[in-house]
RNA sequence: GGCCCGUUCGUCUAGUGGUUAGGACCCAGGGUUUUCAUCUCUGUAACAGGAGUUCGAUUCUCCUACGGGCUACCA
């Protein structure tokens, strides 16, 4: 049987990097094996409902470059893959459940419902429903069911416990005395998630279900729902969390969440991938760097942890810091020229462009670090007084007159040259070490720290660089 | 409160019934480099605790502790 896995966000927002994670295993897990992979987007509560979420959604897994076989953009023989757009489905399926007393119809309001889980947590018993509409005549209830809010619950079997098998956690049992009757059918008439889920589940065809570790809890509930309809199990397979700093649940109060955040800060796709695939899963050997095919290719889920994984922003920077030495300079420069166009920087002169990339990629860890070592070859370079009194003095003067003197002779200056026109600076002013190297830099860069002088003179070219030293004779 | 899940360096993790418990990030120090950065080398640092099984447990079992998740007509 082919395999056939599902990422089913709920269009509330952002992408969540949590989300990323469980997309890019089921994405992973689905390239592995030869199955597919089908994008569902979970739009059934109606209050949360959020604007333009799941364009959001579709355009950063489009960054990403993730795709799916089915979905909202691909379509497929198993739509609609919107939730709000089955309801009719849900109706049928529900009916049935209805019929054959898996299911009850419940009349009450939610404030009583409020109250008496107070009630219950006051006196420290298990917070379930008390199953009082389930004592109601039948026939009295289908008329009530016609003109009255309700809902529609799941009805717990009285067998002495649920039993499953996750992949990752293997076996997982609770009582059924611990199972609440799960509303099924809210009285908007839209389904819950634990209803929806396993219908759509089931008729999509979907055999392993990857999800986050806090659905453990209410799995019972969905294996229950499988037993009702005798329709066969996915494989479930519960991800670890992903982590805080302080190993709470990841969330938006601690930091940024949102795929969209990090990629704005100048961190690279394939760095978001390369991490968040290390979050919870290794690979065989100790390599770190992967690309995505080279994930698809190592993917397992034998090697899925079970134990949550803090997300440490110091070393994604690090990552980050390894892509942007390392992928082809084009890419960066692609990644780049947006960012420099936002700071006003021109990147016009390709040449001149490559070149400071290559200077600034090994210097940062972000895209847009890449500004602060970049502005310096494009703008006009500010003195502080201190810098001003140094390139003012003595032994400066020397260097720099002796310097831009000799640079004037040619204008067709190798880096090598440049490198032996600075000993002989050295030599015929009699200046060396700091006070040789500070004030060229200075002059020509604007900083005491940076590129060699050679590099320098080769990416501001010899002309600008004659300026630069002749404004501080 | 109840239920469920988890626990190897600060963090991500490898690993085994007998190992000097390995790698990566971070941090510290050395080397390379005129500076900075890169690169490179080295170092600091962990099996939550207790009991049991065993010749031997970090590894298997149980208990405790701690952490987290769930406990909605949210997903």
């Amino acid at each position: 049987m082919e395999v056939k896995v599902r990422f089913a966000p709920s269009p509330t927002g952002h992408l969540h990097v949590g989300g990323l994670r469980t997309a890019l295993f089921n994405y992973l897990y689905a390239k592995k094996v030869g199955g597919k992979i089908v994008l569902r987007i979970e739009d059934t509560d109606q209050s949360r409902k959020v604007e333009n979420a799941v364009e959001n959604l579709i355009s950063t897994f489009e960054a990403l470059q993730i795709s799916f076989d089915e979905g909202p953009v691909q379509g497929g023989d198993y739509g609609p893959y919107f939730q709000s757009e089955r309801l009719p489905i849900y109706n049928e399926q529900i009916k049935l459940l209805l019929e054959d007393g898996k299911a009850y119809p419940c009349f009450c309001s939610a404030e009583k419902l409020e109250e008496a889980r107070k009630k219950q947590s006051e006196t420290k018993q298990t917070i379930k429903y008390n199953r009082q509409c389930l004592k109601l005549d039948a026939a009295e209830a289908r008329k009530r069911m016609e003109k009255e809010p309700h809902v529609i619950r799941m009805k717990v079997p009285g067998e002495e416990e649920v039993l499953f098998y996750d992949v990752v956690r293997e076996r997982v049992a609770i009582r059924c005395e611990e199972l609440d009757d799960q509303v099924l059918i809210k009285s908007d008439g839209f389904p819950t998630y634990h209803f929806a889920n396993v219908v759509d589940d089931h008729l999509m065809g979907i055999t392993h279900v990857l999800r986050g570790e806090e659905w453990l809890p209410s799995t019972p509930k969905h294996v229950i729902l499988y037993q009702f309809f005798n329709w066969k199990q996915p494989k479930f397979i519960h991800l670890p969390l992903l982590l805080n700093p302080d190993k709470s649940k990841l969330s938006k109060r601690q930091g940024d969440v949102a795929v969209e955040d990090y990629l704005n800060k100048g961190f690279l796709p394939e760095t978001l991938i390369n991490f968040v695939a290390l979050l919870g899963w290794h690979p065989k050997n100790e390599q770190e760097l992967f690309g995505l095919a080279e994930l698809e290719k190592e993917f397992s889920l034998k090697r899925i942890n079970k134990s949550g994984a803090v997300f440490d922003i110091e070393k994604l920077k690090w990552m980050n810091s390894q892509y942007l030495k390392n992928l082809p300079i084009e890419t960066i420069m692609n990644y780049a020229e947006p960012v420099f166009k936002a700071e006003g920087l021109e990147t016009t002169d390709v040449g001149k462009f490559q070149a400071v990339v290559e200077n600034a990629r090994k210097r940062v860890d972000t895209i847009h670090e890449m500004i602060e070592h970049s502005t310096p070859f494009y703008t006009e370079v500010q003195f502080s007084d201190e810098d001003k009194n140094l390139l003012r003095n003595e032994p400066s003067q020397k260097v720099v007159t002796f310097f831009s003197k000799k640079l004037s002779n040619k204008s067709n200056w190798t880096e090598a040259e440049i490198k032996i026109l600075v000993n002989e600076t050295a030599e015929k002013t009699g200046v060396k070490g700091k006070d040789l190297y500070a004030p060229l830099r200075l002059a020509l860069f604007g900083a005491a720290h940076g590129p060699d002088i050679p590099l320098l003179i080769d990416i501001l070219g010899v002309d600008e660089a004659i300026n630069r030293l002749k404004v501080q004779i």
